[in-house]
DNA sequence: AGTGTATCCTGCAGGC
DNA sequence: TGCCTGCAGGATACAC
């Protein structure tokens, strides 16, 4: 699942090669990618000029000239591929959804398994628009824990609900809410508002630790996830409660627990992140 | 404002 | 062995 570290680290690979380069030719694959129909998206960004390569949240961007931004969003098994060899038949491997060829005769291929992503051509403003329902970006500094703590202490949804919510932070998907959960020792069912300010102190810090650890490290690849080149991220490795179900907390021995809620899987150890008593009012 | 459920989709694991 | 079922889940829509 692509998160905000997967989706630096492709921006990080592609950026230098894209930066600066004309689309050519779009070839779409599998139109329900788009959500609009294939000629209006085609005839909008054939031409264009990639000027920049940057992220928001878990969206990849390319701004292009002519004010157009060609957002992707990678879903669940997205991804986002630098083809350098004009005829290259590894990217058709997979399950290729659109084909962005290059003037250069490189390409750039959006790939996707279960096509939950989604690649849109949006005019500037309809993109800021966009970016302004998304909420802050956890490692930016205007995200203070202060900050984090209004925001939260106004919400009663389970915090880990709240952490998945891309209106309240950008960029945080299940795998780092749960590693950073455990990291600041809170049960993922806890209500926001019930946080105190030194608990907020210790996710803030939590999450801001994993995020920026896991773009070290390339991202997270479980099963589907890879960056720019094909390759794996390696934070897998670290992951210390998220897909560990059974196996023992590496602080205390317990062994971890998965429970669903929101229709999805919360890992936490139940000693070192005890669950506390929702009150009413 | 919150929860739960269904939807999209395919690959894969588990059960028998 | 092989089929079948269920599960995985980011975003969104909808009912309650």
């Amino acid at each position: 699942m692509p998160e905000l570290p997967e989706a630096e680290t492709i921006v990080k690979g592609l950026s230098r090669g894209l930066r600066g380069q004309q689309i050519a030719g779009v070839d779409v694959v599998r139109p329900d990618v788009l959500r609009e129909p294939r000629r209006a998206f085609v005839d909008k960004v054939r031409g264009r000029t990639i000027r920049r390569v940057a992220r928001r949240g878990k969206n990849v961007v390319l701004e292009l000239d002519g004010d157009r931004v060609l957002a992707v969003n990678l879903g669940m098994t997205g991804r986002l591929l630098a083809v350098r060899a004009p005829d290259a038949r590894a990217a058709d491997a997979g399950h290729p959804a659109v084909r962005f060829v290059l003037r250069s005769g490189e390409a750039l291929v959006f790939d996707d398994v279960r096509r939950f992503g989604a690649v849109e051509c949006l005019s500037r403003d309809q993109w800021s628009a966009r970016s302004a329902r998304m909420g802050p970006e956890p490692l930016s500094p205007e995200l203070t824990s202060a900050v984090l703590y209004r925001r939260l202490s106004v919400s009663r949804a389970p915090v880990r609900s709240w952490l998945l919510d891309q209106r309240n932070l950008a960029g945080v998907g299940n795998i780092y809410a749960n590693e950073a959960l455990f990291r600041a020792g809170i049960h993922p069912a806890t209500p926001a508002r019930r946080l105190e300010p030194e608990d907020v102190g210790r996710l803030h810090r939590a999450l801001r630790h994993v995020l920026r650890r896991a773009i070290q490290a390339g991202g997270t690849t479980v099963r589907d996830y890879r960056n720019a080149d094909g390759g794996e991220g390696s934070y897998a490795r670290e992951l210390l409660v998220y897909g560990r179900e059974g196996e023992p907390c590496v602080r205390c021995g317990a062994a971890i627990e998965r429970v669903v809620f929101g229709g999805r899987s919360a890992f936490h150890c139940p000693r070192c992140q005890a669950r506390r008593r929702s009150k009413d009012g």
